[in-house]
RNA sequence: GCGCCCGUAGCUCAGUGGAUAGAGCACAGGACUCCGGAUCCUGGUGCGCAGGUUCGAUUCCUGCCGGGCGCACCA
């Protein structure tokens, strides 16, 4: 649980501050407050290991030019040694800003930290165990999963993972959609099919579920039960009906997203929902608030409260609840549960109902500031430069289970972490097919493989494959073997990984690790590329070996935190 | 019309209130008799446009232009 770039920083903050409360006893210096201000990594090395901005905050507070505040909260710092860190120098440069070069004490640190702490280095008590719950896909269950699903799928999973380790109590949740409107439609559709398998020349709904896997369904029925549900009432024969098609469907959904890497803790019914009467329930409760009224025989939600555009039916005028309705009863029930925060990761195309489901949450008395609803943008599908629709209605669709056959599911994780939930992503078929090769996640797998070859290389070799650790390991290294600017980039990267975690979490962005562990591979191929391992001074090399033990071990970790693979050859 | 997201290199995308804006692909050239060449190294007139806030804006705010998605008694 050792987060060593947050540590310094700390160590840099106490001194600036000591630094700034000297100052001012001194008079030298006056202000009330120190304004808000960051202690940072410059993008540039040439800039130090670390700067603050503080000097330039403190401007205004202090009635003084930046460049004189960190001259003197610079001069003060060196003058009574009061930064708590081996260090190079400390200098002002720039419009104000004061850099930190320290000495690579702090980074040798990080490797010894990184292998003592092995498979959790990078876990962190960010969220003290708050109880969370992320509900992502919630796919309709009348169909298979597309390639926006896979999205959610991708983006969800990694999502809790890092919030499972940044210390929060994880919950993955699917929503099943097993009542309302489209099981009507899809009872219609397999009823049509059913009578039409059977040689019955019966219309098929023009706004039915398309696709080939309902007719297979319906042949596999068959199979069991034959023409027996021709004897039953229409409404018993389609209740038969999509009991048998859901069941079904719910397994190949649960089936494709095991195959993903996709594990859900709960998978919770709608329906249950209305059974139990909690849908009625919870329409009565925001009537008793004041939040609903009637109108043209339908009740109605009123998000104009909430700061939404116009207010939304709950209960329709035939008496059927609506969607909405059923999924205010829903996220009540999460909180019920005691969750602390709920995630919902919904496409695009949902974002209109986001203002009114907090609302809805707000009316209840819950906090909506407790719901965090990530929009994901949508996938467009090419295919030879043209626009696929995707569509559960005309069967028009590519499959999660395609996409796996084609790339792999380690690509296809990749290729949808990498990017931001907030852009479009187009995603072109034959592309992905022609360079599943040069997908991303190969080149850091290729890493990963390329370190657990140098230690077989070592076997082979009869060398000795105990990695230095502890105390050995720290001595070794402040006789500065390591010098070299390929190892202390790679270094200064370990040390970045809990903080990376911290920072993913907070920004509910998974993208970011992606990201970071395409940049430690890189790191590692350029250092691979410029400096041996194996066969140089035996000093040298028991260090290398630690360092290169160090990259593995994060890399491992990271690639556990996206679900993908670590393979050790390739 | 209203709302949400996006507009960064030829293409696909990262990124930040700061000091010289990055990566992959594509293109061109080059690399150890040695740990895996699925690698590395070298090569770049780019933040849609216009105002505003700020010591400082690609980042924040407003307007405009362009693209995606919503705006059902569907989910």
């Amino acid at each position: 649980m050792i987060n060593p770039v947050e540590n310094v920083k700390k160590t840099i903050q106490e001194a600036l501050e000591k630094a700034l409360v000297i100052l001012r006893e001194e008079g030298k210096i006056s202000f009330n407050t120190i304004p808000s201000y960051v202690v940072e990594v410059p993008r540039e090395k040439v800039h130090g290991d670390f700067a603050t901005n503080l000097a330039m905050v403190m401007a205004r507070e202090a009635r003084m030019a930046p460049r004189q505040i960190a001259s003197l909260v610079q001069g003060i710092i060196v003058e009574k040694n009061l930064l708590a860190l081996p260090c190079e120098k400390i200098e002002v440069a720039g419009p104000g800003f004061i850099n930190f070069y320290l000495k690579p004490q702090w980074l040798y640190d990080v490797l010894v930290t990184v292998l003592e702490e092995e498979e959790n280095y990078g876990r962190s008590n960010l969220g003290q165990g708050q109880k969370v719950q992320v509900e992502f896909v919630s796919a309709n269950p009348t169909g298979l999963l597309h390639m926006g699903n896979a999205r959610g799928a991708a983006l969800g999973d990694t999502l809790a993972s890092i919030l499972e380790w940044t210390g929060h109590e994880v919950t993955r949740e699917f929503y099943i959609n097993d009542a309302g409107s489209q099981i009507e439609n899809f009872g219609l559709s397999l009823e049509a099919r059913y009578l039409q398998a059977l040689g019955h020349d019966v219309p098929f709904p023009e706004e039915g579920y398309h696709g080939q896997d309902i007719i297979d369904t319906v042949h596999r029925l068959i199979q069991e039960v034959g023409d027996s549900y021709l004897q039953l009432s229409p409404a018993k024969r389609r209740e038969k009906l999509v009991e048998y098609a859901l069941k079904e469907k719910l397994q190949a959904i649960r089936d494709s997203l095991s195959r993903f890497g996709v594990e859900y803790d709960v998978w919770f019914s709608e329906r249950t929902l209305h059974e139990t009467g909690k849908v009625a329930e919870v329409v009565k409760l925001l009537g008793e608030k004041g939040y609903t009224y009637e109108k043209d025989g339908a009740v109605w939600f009123r998000a104009t409260a909430f700061g939404d555009e116009k207010d939304e039916v709950l209960v329709r005028a035939n008496g059927i609840p609506t969607y909405f309705a059923a999924d205010i009863a829903y996220h009540k029930n999460k909180f019920d549960r005691g969750f602390e925060r709920v995630i919902n990761i919904w496409g695009a195309d949902h974002h209109g109902h986001v203002r009114r489901m907090k609302g809805a949450m707000a009316a209840l008395g819950y906090n909506p500031e407790a719901l965090d609803i990530i929009i994901m943008q949508l996938v467009r599908l090419f295919q030879g430069g043209e626009i696929l629709r995707m569509s559960k209605r005309t069967g028009q669709y590519v499959t999660l289970d395609e996409l796996m056959d084609e790339v792999g599911r380690d690509a296809a994780r990749y290729f949808f972490i990498m990017r931001s939930a907030d852009s479009h992503l187009d995603f072109d078929l034959d592309l992905a097919k022609k360079q599943s090769n040069e997908n991303p996640v190969y080149y850091i797998q290729y890493a990963h493989a390329r370190i657990c070859s140098i230690f077989r290389q070592l076997a082979e070799r009869g060398g000795k494959q105990e990695v230095l650790k502890g105390e050995a390991l720290r001595n070794l290294l402040a006789e500065g073997v390591l010098q070299e600017e390929a190892e202390l980039d790679l270094l200064r990267h370990l040390a970045f990984f809990p903080e990376e975690l911290v920072l993913a979490a907070r920004e509910l962005a998974p993208h970011r690790i992606a990201r970071y562990t395409l940049e430690l591979a890189g790191l590692f191929h350029s250092f691979y590329n410029a400096h041996r391992v194996i066969g140089v001074e035996e000093k040298l090399q028991a260090v290398r070996l630690a360092l290169v033990r160090g990259v593995q071990v994060v890399l491992q970790n990271a690639l556990a935190v996206m679900g993908i693979s670590a393979p050790e050859r390739m």
